[in-house]
DNA sequence: ACGATGTTTCAATAATTTTTGAACTTAGGC
DNA sequence: GCCTAAGTTCAAAAATTATTGAAACATCGT
């Protein structure tokens, strides 16, 4: 079952040709592609994440590329999104420059830290806008019904700013 | 500062052209705007209910097409969308047939309802096909940490499962 | 039942996002 | 210090998603 010709210590010279996806890679695969289409995370990084996940041992550069299908470019963006993001980190074999790659422990962790790198750029930098939103509207004299609702706009955006740090500490801390 | 002939009770005849956004519900709709992208929420409906939020009163069709510059079939879509996820509600005057629209009192109920629509949909359709990699991965004698990491998979997205229908009721309940 | 108003539908277009691949850079081994 | 393997970059192509607008549909007042 194993391909011709695996021992061979280190050297690969052809290129061993992969397998693509087995059925149940495949629909763990779709799950990930799934989960990750509702915030906007691209198909082919979803991709690498569930190989990665299925996967026995760290996998390479080649391996991703050769087993999902897809080019060069993508792979090497799509693990640095994934490193970006905390969620995979790299094994670095002694006698090799190339680089192996698995999911960090967590994945609850990895999908925190990914909401948090996408919402919380946009409450802080809402937060002076709404409060403007909200004088404005005070100094207007708008509807009390309004004004409820930017105060209470703003206040959220506070409460979570101000909850955002202990959900998950930032990377350098 | 009104167009001119307001008063006119009902009848409305040629176009009452419409002021754009002011620079205050600009920033409230960019706000709306940025927070709808992390969950694929388009533009133009994030826009729309921007403008109902700010506004003091139910706005109508025209309203919303004219003060936005947007396509009538883009204010139709925008609508149902929203309609659809209960973050809006309609308020029909006695004596007309055109519809007045309202965000929903609770921006937070809109917003778990929204989550849950696109969430839970996937979650649900996964469950078989989780279940079916995880016996797999057994089955063929995966390692340990596979299996590990298929399992708590599998053990969330029950959970999620589970909880989803307290955290809102579905519509009809 | 008719005409006018208000809304929806949907195929075509426009805008945006993702993927590709070839050229470029970087890091080791020799 | 070169040479090659490993990975990155980025402009162009492909794929996807959002918007438009004209035609169809629905509903109300008469």
């Amino acid at each position: 079952m194993k391909p011709p010709s695996e021992k061979s210590a280190g050297r690969r010279k052809s290129r061993p040709s992969y397998a693509p996806l087995q059925p149940h890679e495949l629909e763990l695969a779709d799950f990930f592609v799934r989960m990750a289409g509702i915030l906007g995370v691209p198909r082919s990084v979803a991709e690498i994440y569930a190989l990665l996940y299925i996967s026995s041992g760290p996998v390479d550069f080649d391996q991703i590329q050769g087993r999902l299908g897809i080019s060069k470019g993508s792979v090497s963006q799509g693990l640095k999104f994934l490193r970006d993001h905390e969620m995979i980190l790299s094994v670095k074999e002694p006698g090799s420059r190339r680089e192996r790659w698995q999911p960090t422990p967590s994945l609850a962790a990895s999908l925190v830290a990914l909401l948090r790198s996408q919402v919380l750029p946009a409450l802080e930098q809402a937060q002076p806008g709404l409060q403007r939103v909200l004088a404005d509207a005070e100094q207007r004299g708008a509807q009390p019904e309004v004004i409820e609702r930017l105060s209470r706009l703003n206040r959220w955006n506070s409460r979570a700013l101000e909850l955002a740090p202990l959900l998950l500490p930032p990377p350098g801390a």
